[in-house]
DNA sequence: ATTAGCACTCATTGTATTTGACTGCTAATA
DNA sequence: TATTAGCAGTCAAATACAATGAGTGCTAAT
């Protein structure tokens, strides 16, 4: 049923559409790519890949556009992932190479670098703290009313906040601090760090509950990796694309960006260190029908690095932004092997 | 010349416009304010003030659209800045005294807020360090390869950053920088920091190179003022406005917000404590000719704690706007004192 | 299984016509 | 002198219609 011949026409429907944005005709493939077969052949061929729900035609008498299923096979099971340039991973290993301090600025970088080479509009966020260890923390006065508050953990993610006192505290105070939330969790996951630990610290330290309660306040928002991280980088680069003359999808497009949440669910879906693409209505969201999102997860073992991601038209060179995912996904492995070996 | 039925109708119309973004004409302006005069008198007075320079036509026979200079004399002689309501003002004080930690998180509050309320794009950039005095400086270790560095300012801002090695210190070191910067540094205005200070050092305590450099260099991008603290909100509530029905105008702005730098310029311009607004192409920037932006800089002294900016279309609601962020801009400043009283 | 050929479909483009929301101007009026 | 009624003139926008041509599907021949 769906022979070789049928495989390749469809994969060359797809490339063109891809190139063109335009529904593609029998005659266009027989010019381009398949010089010794008729227009009438293709277009039988192209009859059949309709009713097995590859194509689509925009009208009775229009060329063919893939469908999600379309793309989904093309995705699946006729491209090759290596196309990438020698320019290209010079450039990422140019960028990945600089010195950033902390994983958040590598995945900062890693983002601008996804975008810069595939033209698309790229997001991403930092990683989650779930499932880390406690390596360190740190308080440290400023002033006599202000303190830092600092988290290592074994992944080597550092965060900081800052926490304000209605009243003085002294050097003396924060050292006991220190040593006590040293004690108490170093080692630990980082979940530890929630509200009974107010109690505790009360019990054990009899500090003011106007010290403790921020400190404790403070360190949960720490942990809770709110939308601190998210990064967008290349949103008018979308705007270029043609399918966005229509108003109406530019609007959407834009609302998308906006409203961080249904970016950040789409983020936090994905699983370690794989490469997963959702196809224009394989999103579960209605918005994203005219979309596609393909998403890396960084992380190792259950310990999440960040996630980055390509939001582009249905019709986004796959095979480009796979391939590049995958040298930086490559690369931002082995950047981390090395500075945690 | 330019009597005040002729200010009054300017006005008018002007209010018209703001209102349904479509060019007013005469009769209009009869039936819904002017009931006493009739249609050709106000065609005369159009007339009049098109010859002005404060009214143009889009073509012969279209209705009148306010020009920069009618804007401006709109803006500047013929609006009450009171159009603020009593919800408005509880929400904005609601969300202001919300503790925010560090003026940074407190500029973003009131973006946030200033966009909830007026549904125009809003964007800010933090305090510039410029000018600002160091109060004090501390180095905190974290494991033996990595050091966070902080900085607090006369004002309060906080700033820290990361400083990774390649090889280890030790504590004893780290008490050493402590003692070295804060006695060398405290009370100094912060541009002390640059790279003059890597030569002393290395003379003064013989480190090595490998632990002074990365100091140095993180310490002066700390003091840089990047585009770290640039926020933009509500980019999507300028799209629902009628004038990004044009595509054109719709591409333009979103470049605008993408590529910061234009943005960041002008928000830079303004002056100490005051309100400036920028119409059409009053911006020097030739993208900017169909938007208008209204900005606050929010000041101590001649010390830069952040400026908020608004970005919308030309015929946005004056009235509201600066109404609303007279009040912002007055809450902060008490914010501000009573923080650092 | 492939292809030539032709009828048919339909989005797109172009052209002409109508409509109506405006203005500017003139001459009358208060 | 300031206002107004009234009307001719302008032009964008809407409507209608025909022509174009890029496509297809189907049939009959190879």
């Amino acid at each position: 049923m769906l022979d070789e011949r049928k495989k390749k026409i469809l994969k060359e429907i797809v490339d063109e559409y891809i190139e063109t944005a335009e529904p593609v005709s029998s005659a266009i493939i027989v010019e381009k790519y398949e010089n010794d077969i008729s227009s009438a052949t293709v277009r039988n061929d192209m009859a059949d890949l309709e009713k097995m729900g590859y194509l689509e035609k925009t009208h009775t008498s229009s060329g063919r556009v893939p469908s999600a299923k379309g793309y989904r096979l093309y995705v699946d099971e006729l491209l090759k992932y290596d196309n990438i340039s020698l320019e290209e991973i010079k450039y990422i290993q140019e960028k990945l190479e600089s010195k950033a301090n902390g994983i958040e600025e590598l995945t900062k970088i890693a983002t601008t670098t996804l975008s810069e080479i595939t033209h698309y509009t790229t997001v991403s966020i930092g990683p989650k703290t779930t499932g880390q260890l406690i390596e360190e923390i740190k308080f440290v006065l400023l002033g006599n009313r202000m303190l830092m508050g600092i988290i290592v953990t074994d992944t080597g993610l550092v965060r900081e906040t800052i926490i304000k006192f209605d009243e003085d505290i002294n050097q003396e105070q924060v050292d006991t601090l220190n040593y006590f939330f040293n004690n108490k969790l170093k080692g630990e996951p980082i979940e530890k760090i929630d509200a009974s630990l107010e109690e505790y610290i009360f019990r054990e330290l009899k500090y003011s509950i106007n010290i403790i309660r921020p400190i404790i306040e403070q360190m949960k928002k720490l942990i809770q990796d709110e939308e601190e991280n998210f990064y967008l980088e290349g949103a008018n680069k979308s705007f270029e694309l043609p399918e966005f003359k229509s108003l109406e999808l530019a609007k959407n497009f834009v609302n998308l960006l906006d409203t961080k949440e249904l970016m950040l669910d789409i983020l936090n879906t994905g699983f370690a260190e794989d490469i997963k693409i959702y196809i224009g209505d394989e999103n579960e969201n209605e918005d994203l029908k005219d979309f596609s999102i393909v998403t890396f997860k960084h992380s190792v073992g259950d310990k999440d690095l960040g996630t980055i991601g390509i939001i582009g038209p249905k019709r986004m060179n796959y095979s480009k932004v796979i391939s590049v995912m995958k040298y930086i996904s490559k690369k931002l492995n082995e950047n981390f092997n090395e500075n945690n070996k």
